[in-house]
DNA sequence: CCGTCGTATCGACAGATGTCAATGGGTGAT
DNA sequence: ATCACCCATTGACATCTGTCGATACGACGG
């Protein structure tokens, strides 16, 4: 996958006007964020230091095809990484992605 | 006082797994940054001190029923506030509301 | 009181999105 | 090898969303 070379793509949001490029890509990343299933996902890795997906489906009450789902959309925005160990998946949040989405609102 | 720091309403997303209630509501905040035209809008706003709504559509090449339906999309997430004056309505963005959001990532 | 102008709302439509059951593909234990 | 388990993918479905034309509302200027 690619890797951290969009992390800073778009500076702020409020400083002047977005170019359409850098709108579309930072729109895809608050999408990611769009979710009430997703971002209780977000906080709920963020929150230990890993998770494997077989913890989730509890908490958050969703079907274990919708949490990989979630967990997929999460990972292609940038914002939490997957690493398969064994049989489990352990995901972890990316800080540096997310600080760049609170840069850009700032 | 020590910022203003009672808007936010749900704290960090990081710091600890979201209420379900929490998460409804900033990803309703979240979604109305996830649309790129909404980006861009919002940062046209927030680069003048206030912008009439006659002056979105060119910028934007959208409708004017379009332009419409995205502020009232951003004013919905309290992002901006329009003033009627005259014939015109007037758009500025509210920065605490933004900074809601950013703490939210903090 | 009319026309005009700026904006909001309505109706319609195509495309995106969240959800789950069913299925497939690996991994480890028996 | 066989089984149990974890996770990803597929297919299907209902809902949501962005878009625009048409229309309606409201404020001004004659």
């Amino acid at each position: 996958m690619p890797k951290t070379r969009t992390i800073g793509c778009c500076g702020s949001v409020l400083a002047e006007p977005l170019a359409e490029r850098d709108a579309a890509t930072l729109a895809a990343s608050f999408a990611a964020l769009s979710d009430p299933v997703r971002l209780r996902l977000l906080s709920i890795i963020a929150s230990t230091d890993e998770v494997c997906s077989c913890d989730l489906e509890a908490p958050l009450k969703r079907s274990q095809p919708t949490i990989s789902h979630h967990t997929k959309a999460l990972a292609e925005a940038g914002l939490i990484v997957g690493e398969k160990r064994g049989k489990w998946t352990w995901w972890r949040v990316v800080p540096e992605r997310v600080a760049a989405l609170r840069d850009a609102l700032a």
